[in-house]
DNA sequence: ATAGGGTTTGAACTTAGGTTCAAGGTCAAG
DNA sequence: CTTGACCTTGAACCTAAGTTCAAACCCTAT
């Protein structure tokens, strides 16, 4: 498959998978006559993949290093649910320190509200 | 007072300082005779209320606007009520993204755990 | 053969909030 | 009078995840 073809397939633009590739994020791609990338079907799992680990907050360079593992020898269940563990610890940090701004926004806006009504 | 003596009063670093005047995130300094910059102390409570603001979750730029009413005519109590619920809404939207977030990770986790136990 | 769409490359641009650097000016102390 | 600490400037650099651009090449349909 071309890239447009497989972009369109996954969802994601072309720009971007070149850029995968630059980053070492996917495989170099195998060339046809004319220079053009030529991809395997199963690439559009790897970028669906690769979303959807985005979207549960993996950054590139960690989704990377799994890629990279995948190439080599597939990561195991054993590592997948640590690395998930780690991300839910971090995820977890997060939700805690936006709770703790909701909590101080609040307080202020009740000040306000209170030097408003009374002072 | 000097940048540097301003920047550890309000424990800023200078750069900082320089970087929000190139911003216009505070006004521009009165200058000495040796051209160096020369700040009142009131500087150093605008320091610490946009650290705050930061804190919150205010961006530079929409402290930018606040700090510029204020050398204008000062934000007022209904304004700034205003602004804080507007960012708590947006808080809460950054919670409920985390949130679910968590959720997809245990779900995750949870489906791994039962294909080590079973599969 | 020419217009259009798709592809190639490298490089520059984007947002945010700064930091770091280089080259030079200033000031107080010893 | 020189050393060291501070100040000045503009410009470049940083992370993250891409996007956009220019100039050139390829392919297909008309």
């Amino acid at each position: 498959m071309k890239i447009g073809e497989i972009a369109k397939a996954a969802g994601v633009t072309t720009s971007r998978i070149r850029f995968y590739e630059r980053r070492g994020i996917i495989a170099p791609a195998v060339r046809g006559e004319n220079g053009y990338r030529d991809y395997p079907e199963e690439l559009i799992a790897i970028l669906r993949f690769i979303e959807q680990a985005q979207s549960l907050g993996f950054s590139l360079k960690e989704i990377a290093g799994v890629e990279i593992a995948e190439g080599e020898h597939p990561i195991s269940c054993d590592e997948a649910i640590q690395l998930l563990s780690k991300k839910l610890t971090a995820v977890d940090a997060i939700i805690a320190e936006a709770k703790a701004r909701e909590r101080r926004i609040k307080a202020l806006i009740g000040e306000l509200q209170e030097r408003k009504a009374q002072g």
